[in-house]
RNA sequence: GCGGGCGUGCCGGAAUGGUAGACGGAAGGGUCUUAAAAACCCUCGGCUGCAAGGCCGUGCGGGUUCGAGUCCCGCCGCCCGCACCA
């Protein structure tokens, strides 16, 4: 009988509560995650970032999924050798510290405060390789105050404008919205039906880079195909010209009316100009007729809203001014149309029903002309009509007068050529991006650093008076902005002629905030916004991480600040993410007790034929769908509960090895308990090594080998970010491992630290505890160089071949790694089970893939 | 409507064109225990067979290939984003 191991020690339980804050001042006391603001010369960098928080007050399952995939990234580059920068800090602006304030009473800075202070240490507990030295938060006058002199050097550049214009209005929260917030017609935060107001504010010139934003996503080859797409049809680029059509009598001072058009070559089937319900020509047709102001006042009130589309019926207004064809004098009708948005274009079209769906249906409902232009291919023009149907494919121009027989790119070509022969305009590229309104009305927010003058006008606050720092002692409550009310903050004198002047009491939209704290992370104390060396080092983020949310507007502003800051010498890039990773929700199965009313997890039993009751009670819970974890359904779990309860490595491995990280994945309890055991049994595991008597030396060359595949595997999956895959590949060693017992102990040793030191990304503070349970002296893990592969050992000396016979499985032969294809076919063709498939046939064909498969062909 | 993604056991999922279902979860059975928990062991795509094995199987229908979950063509379904954008 062979001798067999000792067995784990049965007191020997991993105790996580204890070792997890050890490990954790270890590496602070070490100083394992801090790094210079200049890197030394040949250091490789890695600046890992993840999206910043919030500080709503406590940490959420999203943000432990998003700084665990962060963490793993950053501890691995890490042990490859990269100088990584991996910091924390807090967008702490916004409106609920203002709503709390409303609401309980404290100051929102307060309220801020305290919510910092308790997610920092939430943070903490999870054991992130973060550099705390770096953190800042949005709200601090050191940082805000260096965001003030971004604008103002923006300002001077030309790249920030005061524009009077319609703007989105949140009537709930009782302030202007982006474009970029407005959601379906509501406001993103608050859900209100937006209004059009007009009002004067400030713009970031971001339409002025629209080419260079949309060119650039073609680099940017480590982003997501899906968030690229999506950025480019934000920026919406399209091709056209704009056409200047004469009214045929001037409507009070005006002579014209300017179109965008894409298609130009169909101008000759035109019938009709549209203008929106807010353009100047409806404005002057609601002036003479009460008719047209009402069906003004009801586009406005129907607005566009998803049903509005959904329903799609066109609706116009016949202004009964004229305008003349440019190529043929001849006159047409302007309309006011409810389809066309002021916002986009020149805030008019003209109509080609024949060739525009929108335009046919128009035309159609008020009976106005259709008249083809382009002919399909093959189609007779004697003949050829169109129905209900546009045609708007391809094809020849006919009834074009100059145009005629040319296709379409050729007679866009040549019509736009005409216009500009004529005067009547130009061909243009034409963008569906706006500038960037950044004026809220709102306290919690950085002040915009100008003074408004009577005599002077607009005048940026002068250097030496920055940062412009928001007052402590405001009053909330009165509705609107505490800043418009305060007694003496606003009341100040004009830096340029001295007399009294306004400070400005709009404060930054919070994702101008958010839009360059990356680079101030390069060097956070500086005086200074950023300071060139620090920036030129660090940037850009090797790997960005975060939700998916934000793939149009934080990354937008981002890429678009980052292009403003160089223009005002700030860095010398155009692009702050090289790589960008976005992660998927977290889920979890929602629960309504007998009355409807949401119910916690904790709250409820799982009985065993999977129906559930309210604990407790016999109240029956029906089980509801899988969805995002929100506050509003219940379906919520607390990390805070979690770490108490399994520890920070179970939530992380659990977290990574659902599934994969840009999917949705669903906590379940039952996972975090299988995670939970695993960090157990690998405990007990390396607890329960000790030398046998008669070492199987096979066993142990096996399990070397078995040893160095998980290491080329492991490595292969973090560098693909399939970090479940990682976690698969770890198992898959740990069970080799454990049924190895008769492995020399060398070689069980050899495993078990191989182990530790890949799943350490993931597990961090189980891997130190297995480590120096090893060699007390031997170091932090956080410190150790990455495992490499050997070679010698990854080459098998057999392999196992799969034998098919016509592409069907027969039989697996053992063969040397290097048999020759004679031995191979040989060894195939005697194997029973193969013979049988055979059937006696001789083999046509026989195939060969080394180390993979034989397929025999009779 | 436009754009993108995805369809694999009960579930999450794995699989450079080469043994489909690694790994985990759930479930069932067993060992240990007075009992439970923990731990450990076994089973776990379907049909069929005493067994060896055989047949079927990656949404559906075709195709390319010695060989297709993977590549190509055509459908179906689901998810996401955008959308009266001229």
């Amino acid at each position: 009988m062979p001798d067999t191991p000792q067995p784990p020690h049965q007191d020997t339980r991993y105790d996580f509560a204890a070792a997890e804050p050890r490990w954790q001042q270890a590496w602070e006391a070490a100083r394992c995650f801090s790094v210079p603001d200049v890197p030394p010369a040949g250091a490789r960098k890695y600046y890992v970032l993840e999206m910043f928080p919030y500080p709503s007050g406590k940490i959420h399952m999203g943000h432990v999924r998003n700084y665990t995939l962060g963490d793993v990234v950053a501890r691995y580059k890490r042990a490859r050798g990269h100088l990584v920068m991996h910091p924390m800090g807090w967008d702490a602006f916004g409106l609920p510290a203002e709503n709390a304030a409303r609401e309980r009473g404290t100051h929102p800075g307060e309220w801020t405060r305290a919510n910092i202070a308790n997610m920092r240490a939430e943070l903490k507990r999870m054991g992130l390789s973060l550099e705390w030295e770096r953190e800042f938060a949005t709200c601090d006058p050191e940082y805000y105050g260096q965001q003030q002199k971004l604008f103002l050097d923006c300002l001077a550049a030309g790249l920030v404008e005061r524009k009077e214009s319609w703007v989105n209005w949140d009537p709930v929260d009782g302030t202007v919205l982006a474009n970029e917030q407005v959601i379906d017609g509501k406001g993103w935060r608050s859900g209100a039906a937006v209004e059009k107001k007009k009002l004067s504010q400030w713009f970031f010139a971001i339409t002025k880079f629209a080419p260079d934003l949309l060119d650039a996503l073609g680099e940017l080859d480590r982003w997501p195909e899906r968030v690229r797409l999506m950025q480019a049809n934000w920026i919406g680029r399209s091709e056209g010209a704009r056409v200047r059509f004469q009214l045929a009598t001037p409507v009070d001072d005006t002579a014209e009316v300017e179109v965008f058009t894409t298609r130009p070559d169909t101008l000759f089937g035109m019938s009709f100009v549209a203008v929106a319900a807010e353009h100047p020509l409806a404005a002057a047709a609601a002036a003479r007729s009460a008719e047209a102001a009402a069906f003004i006042a009801e586009c406005r009130a129907m607005g566009t809203s998803e049903v509005v589309i959904e329903q799609g019926e066109k609706k116009g207004f016949d202004t009964g001014f004229t305008v003349k064809h440019p190529f043929t004098g001849q006159e047409y009708p302007v309309w006011i149309a409810n389809f066309v948005l002021m916002e986009y274009g020149t805030g008019a079209i003209f109509g080609c029903p024949a060739h525009d769906q929108r335009d046919l249906d128009f035309a159609r409902k008020y009976g106005l002309s259709v008249t083809p232009v382009v002919l399909p291919n093959g189609a007779d023009p004697a003949t050829f009509a169109v129905g209900t149907e546009a045609f708007t494919d391809d094809g020849i121009s006919f009834n074009s007068g100059f145009l005629n027989g040319l296709d379409v790119t050729a007679a866009k070509r040549a019509a736009i050529a005409r216009i500009e022969e004529l005067g009547q305009g130009q061909g243009v590229t034409n963008w569906r991006l706006r500038d960037w309104g950044v004026s809220r009305q709102r306290y919690w927010g950085c002040p915009i650093p100008v003074i408004h003058c009577d005599d002077c006008g607009v005048v940026p606050v002068p250097a030496a008076q920055l940062p412009v720092v928001l007052p402590e002692d405001v009053d909330f409550s009165r509705p609107g902005n505490p800043l418009d009310h305060h007694p003496s903050w606003r009341h100040v004198n004009c830096p340029s002629c001295g007399k009294p002047a306004r400070r400005e009491t709009d404060t930054f939209d919070t994702f101008v905030d958010s839009s360059w704290y990356f680079a101030r992370f390069c060097s956070p104390r500086a005086g200074v916004p950023v300071t060139p060396e620090a920036v030129d080092a660090w940037l850009p983020v090797d790997q960005y991480i975060g939700g998916i949310e934000h793939a149009i507007l934080h990354l937008l502003y981002s890429r678009f600040f980052t292009r403003a800051m160089k223009a005002t010498g700030h860095v010398k890039l155009d692009e702050p993410f090289a790589g960008l990773f976005t992660q998927g929700m977290v889920t979890h199965e929602s629960y309504k007790g007998a009355d409807g009313r949401w119910l916690y997890p904790e709250e409820i039993e799982k009985r065993a034929d999977g129906s559930a009751i309210v604990k407790g009670s016999d109240e029956p819970v029906t089980v509801g769908r899988i969805e995002s974890m929100s506050k509003s359904k219940r379906n919520t779990v607390d990390p805070g509960a979690i770490i108490n309860r399994y520890g920070a490595d179970t939530a992380r491995w659990f977290i990574l090895s659902d599934n994969p990280p840009e999917r949705d994945m669903e906590w379940s309890e039952s996972g975090v308990a299988g995670a939970s055991r695993f960090i157990g049994r690998i405990w007990r595991l390396a607890q329960g090594m000790s030398e046998v008597a008669t070492p199987d030396e096979a066993m142990g060359k096996k399990l070397r080998q078995a040893t160095h595949r998980a290491i080329a595997s492991v490595t292969e999956a973090l560098e693909a970010f399939t970090f479940n895959v990682a976690v698969a590949k770890v198992h898959e060693l740990a069970n080799t491992i454990a049924d190895s017992p008769m492995a020399p102990l060398a070689a069980r040793r050899e495993a078990m630290e191989a182990l530790i030191r890949l799943a350490s990304p993931m597990m961090p503070h189980l891997a130190e505890e297995v480590w120096a349970s090893f060699n007390a002296d031997a170091g932090l893990v956080a410190q150790l160089p990455w495992l490499e592969a050997d070679p010698e050992l990854l080459r098998a000396d057999s392999v196992t071949l799969a034998v098919q016979v016509l592409g069907k499985l027969r039989g697996t032969i053992e063969v040397a790694v290097d048999a020759s294809d004679e031995e191979v076919f040989a060894l195939a063709e005697s194997e029973p089970n193969v013979i049988r498939a055979l059937d006696g046939k001789p083999v046509k064909k026989r195939i060969h893939v080394k180390g993979r498969v034989v397929n025999l062909v009779i």
